[in-house]
RNA sequence: GGUCGCUUAGCUCAGCUGGGAGAGCAUCUGCCUUACAAGCAGGGGGUCACAGGUUCGAGCCCUGUAGCGACCACCA
């Protein structure tokens, strides 16, 4: 073990050993119970960033935590093709290059997105070990692979048969940047100032106008209405009658509809069928004339000359200008609105009406909600599963056709002769309804989130329903992933794995936050205020950054990056070598161990033999199995960052701070068997500890474990999960617990009483102990007394009779101590100590007596919080009368 | 507009089914004690946002208010 510790002179030696060793495959054992996670499968060509080190950092501890209970243990990693953002990669490439993705052709482009994919694809994987993520990397998977791909198809074609997915021509949110449709969760609105224009069309034959305000005035010159509500007083007389649009001088109507607000701008609307979705809808109502003004990249049409071939921004001011030559123009007015971004490039969204493809979502989504509103599949914390209510129980149909190219090619097949819309895994010889054997596919392919939605089961070999894997790992146990993919991602594995397989594809959905700055801020791209998980593990070390995403979090809740947590983390994985570095320091031979083992433990039991430790050994021993159950159901409830703060504070405040100092006894000037049990007992409690510390920072832990006493040659990660051996609440040792608990409590507040009299360590005083009913006990305590409590004698005795006034007095419940110390006695001043200690105790029996007077409190509390109660009013009079 | 969350020590956050307010960092005091100065020992510091209510008892449950934040929907 060397002297410093430093996490890169193991994390990647270790990491290495684990994965050549088969660690993370699962056992197959038939006769144990499957325990398997999907990995969320990240961008394939993305990077490593912190909430994939959060997401995989729990992960990883629920599955090293399995497999130490012996689950038969699955953890699947992959990526994800992530249509647009790659295919969006790989044309800036080819614009750097000074081509289009037209120019190569599909075949081509293609051929440049899986280099691309190929080139970038190792990256995140290798961040991943890294970080420790024990995955099973022989079964990755990635969303365009061959099995997948089928899977696609499979299901594709499933929907449709079953009449699940319809083409059909919609308004759609599309992105003229991406130069494709998105779905609806695809679309982020954001706030922007802008202005609304106020517009004044002619009534036809009068002299009177309409005003409508609109946000996007260019538009105007594709109004085929203008609307107001029917209950409006001020319009009743015009519906029906006609105006005319300036600048195109059209006629159009004006209609009535409940849709209009009456108490929005002037009351009057303009509508615009083809470039807005109210508009759309009342188009289609009231059958309106469909007027494009630009295209799909925004650019003008023909309807005024002036500004065709422009983008459709370039055009407003020129039209705006126009509408003011004409007298068209009321007003403008500053206004913030709302506008559509597309989430991947944040381009602002055209509404557009297009032929595309659709999931009729409706009959899908009431499996879906039963499984969660039954409890089938389980959201933790509980909280998110209102999210995922609100967005099934309001679903619309999901847009799934994408006019791309990288991803999932749609399995419909057009006939040249007849137009019959052939869908099947493979192309068909000839059409199905008129035997042409002319036929082409449909150039698009599937929103990437069509293919995660199979994720759970397509990875595990569906749709081959034979494959061993599906049938032991399906279905998987728990999702983790963050709150914000619950629509993108949840919702829909769950209506697709209960479409595909009849069954849900996971138990618990467990939903955790986001990593934000030092300064509460959301990570981006833009503020570059990111920090890279990377750079944080090379200063750190894996261990550190793992600790620093958990400790003092709770599940769900977000979590701000926080350097000093890193420092802290780090600190301990030190504090924990020094204490290997101790014990391994005062280890005798194996044999001397193996031998104590063989003749005082009883394994099957988890007890030792009556005589075989002192009172110390038995009070670390019970506290380290009340740990592990207290560790053992904190994970089972996912509370992790509960978890790991127990697991920092025992084994720093109770193990090291106390623990080693009282073995120091023993080892220093013991006899061989004191030395022995001893060491024992520090290799065995210290083993324990780094079990349950091994899936929340698993090098440290490995590495330390690997030069301590170790009974079954087993690494650390593949070792068992300690048991607690409990019944009724109650541990074996607690009585020798209770003892050293309060051996604690002496010594504390002698160090208190010098500490505050700036007493040196060197200065040492005799100790006298006035006891009945723990003579025993303190005997057995001598040695540590002795040592912690500073003293060159320890004197125990049964009265106090024969002691002078002349000492420091400290009084416990059933101990006092009297401590004199010649010469740094002020006796005033201690007089006034006593005096406090009189009254505090005086306050707290007074607390007792008034809640134990309390009829309500008699007739209505548990009994065991009044026998408690009854205890501590006893234990303070006591202490104030010897005091 | 709807839903949800947060408000606890100077800072960042824990606090399980209601039963004497906790941690890390910071701060102050004293220690180079042979595992560890990345450390040891001790101390100070909180009307648990506010106002009501339920209860024998409220940081925790209920109602309302304020501030902050997130998500969903969206009226041109």
């Amino acid at each position: 073990m060397k002297n410093k510790f430093n996490p890169k002179d193991f994390e990647d030696k270790l990491y290495k050993e684990w994965e050549e060793k088969g660690y993370f495959k699962p056992s197959m054992d038939k006769t144990k119970e499957s325990f398997c996670i999907m990995m969320p499968p990240p961008n394939v060509t993305g990077k490593l960033h912190m909430g994939h080190a959060l997401d995989d950092t729990i992960q990883d501890i629920l599955i090293r935590y399995k497999r130490m209970q012996r689950f038969n243990t699955l953890w699947l990693p992959g990526t994800d093709h992530s249509s647009i953002s790659t295919e969006m990669k790989v044309v800036q490439k080819l614009k750097d290059e000074g081509k289009t993705k037209q120019d190569l052709g599909r075949e081509k482009f293609l051929e440049e997105a899986w280099a691309w994919t190929k080139l970038y694809g190792g990256t995140i994987e290798n961040q991943q070990r890294k970080l420790g993520c024990s995955c099973d990397w022989e079964r990755r998977r990635f969303t365009l692979d061959e099995g997948l791909s089928e899977a696609v198809l499979e299901e594709f074609v499933n929907l449709y048969n079953d009449g699940y997915i319809y083409k059909g021509t919609r308004m759609v949110n599309w992105c003229p940047n991406c130069n494709t449709a998105i779905s609806d969760a695809e679309v982020e609105y954001k706030e922007e100032d802008s202005h609304l224009w106020h517009l004044r069309y002619k009534l036809k034959d009068e002299d009177r106008y309409v005003e409508v305000a609109t946000t996007r005035p260019e538009t105007m010159l594709g109004d085929t209405a203008v609307a107001v509500n029917p209950n409006d007083e001020r319009y009743k007389d015009i519906v029906g009658k006609t105006c005319i649009l300036p600048i195109v001088n059209r006629e159009i109507p004006i209609i009535a509809d409940e849709f209009v607000e009456k108490e929005f701008g002037t009351g009057c609307v303009k509508i615009t069928p083809s470039h807005d979705p109210n508009d759309y809808q009342a188009g289609l109502k009231h059958n309106l004339e469909f007027i494009e003004v630009f295209d799909n990249k925004t650019i003008m049409g023909d309807l005024m000359p002036e500004v065709k071939g422009m983008t459709a921004i370039e055009a407003r001011p020129i039209v705006v200008e126009k509408l003011k030559e004409l007298g068209a123009l009321v007003s403008i007015e500053d206004y913030t609105h709302n506008v559509g971004k597309c989430e991947r490039c944040k381009t602002t969204i055209e509404p557009r009406v297009s032929e595309q493809w659709f999931v009729k979502m409706e009959e899908l989504a009431k499996p879906a909600l039963e499984a969660v509103r039954n409890d089938d599949v389980k959201f933790v914390p509980k909280r998110y599963e209102k999210t995922y209510f609100n967005w099934l129980e309001n679903i619309q149909d999901w847009c799934i056709s994408r006019q791309l190219w990288w991803g999932h090619q749609i399995p419909a097949y057009y006939c040249d002769e007849c137009g019959h819309i052939n869908v099947a895994k493979t192309k068909p010889e000839k059409c199905e309804k008129c035997g042409a054997t002319q036929l082409h596919q449909d150039p698009d392919t599937l929103d990437t989130w069509f293919s995660s939605a199979l994720w759970p089961f397509s990875t595990l070999g569906w749709p081959n329903k034979e494959s061993e894997d599906l049938k032991t790992f399906y279905p998987t146990n728990v999702l983790v992933t963050g709150y914000d993919i619950i629509f993108f991602w949840v919702a829909r594995m769950v209506f697709s794995g209960l479409y595909a397989m009849k069954e849900k594809p996971f138990s618990d959905v467990l939903i955790h936050g986001i990593v934000r700055d030092s300064q509460g801020r959301k990570m981006s791209k833009t503020l570059g205020n990111g920090v890279d998980p990377i750079e944080v593990i090379d200063e750190y070390g894996a261990d550190s950054l793992r600790f620093s995403v958990l400790s003092g979090t709770t599940m769900g809740n977000d979590i701000r990056y926080m350097p000093e947590k890193l420092e802290q983390a780090s600190n301990f994985a030190n504090k924990m070598w020094n204490a290997a570095k101790f014990i391994i320091m005062n280890m005798p031979e194996k044999e001397k161990l193996i031998k104590f083992r063989k003749e005082n433990y009883n394994e099957k039991e988890n007890s030792y033999k009556e005589d075989s430790l002192k009172l110390e050994d038995k009070w670390i021993i019970n506290k380290t199995n009340k740990l592990v159950s207290e560790i053992t159901t904190n994970i089972d409830n996912y509370d992790l960052g509960i978890a790991i703060d127990k697991l920092y504070s025992f084994i720093w405040n109770e193990f090291c701070d106390w623990y080693i100092e009282f073995a120091k006894i023993s080892l220093y000037n013991g006899t061989d068997e004191d030395k022995v049990r001893t060491a024992y007992v520090l290799n065995e409690v210290f083993r324990n500890c780094l079990k349950l510390l091994h899936p929340f920072m698993p090098f440290v832990t490995s590495e330390i474990y690997n030069d301590l006493v170790n009974y079954d040659g087993k690494d650390l990660m593949v070792s068992e999960w300690p048991k607690a051996k409990s019944e009724d609440g109650k541990f074996e040792y607690d009585f020798e617990e209770e003892i050293i608990e309060k051996v604690k409590e002496i010594i504390v507040e002698i160090r208190n009483v010098r500490s505050t009299k700036n007493i040196h360590p060197s200065k040492k005083a005799e100790l006298i102990f006035v006891t009945n009913r723990y003579q025993d006990e303190l005997k057995q305590a001598e040695g540590i007394l002795l040592k912690l409590g500073f003293a060159d004698s320890v004197k125990i005795q049964n009265n106090s009779s024969n002691i002078s006034e002349n000492n420091i007095h400290i009084v416990t419940d059933g101990i006092e101590v009297f401590m004199p110390l010649e010469g740094l006695i002020d006796l005033e001043e201690e007089k006034k100590r006593i005096e406090q200690e009189r009254k505090r105790l005086q306050s707290e029996i007074e607390r007792c007596e008034k809640m134990l007077s309390n009829p309500g409190f008699m007739n209505k509390a548990p009994q065991a919080k009044i026998d408690e109660e009854k205890e501590k009013l006893a234990k303070y009079k006591e202490m104030l009368e010897r005091i």
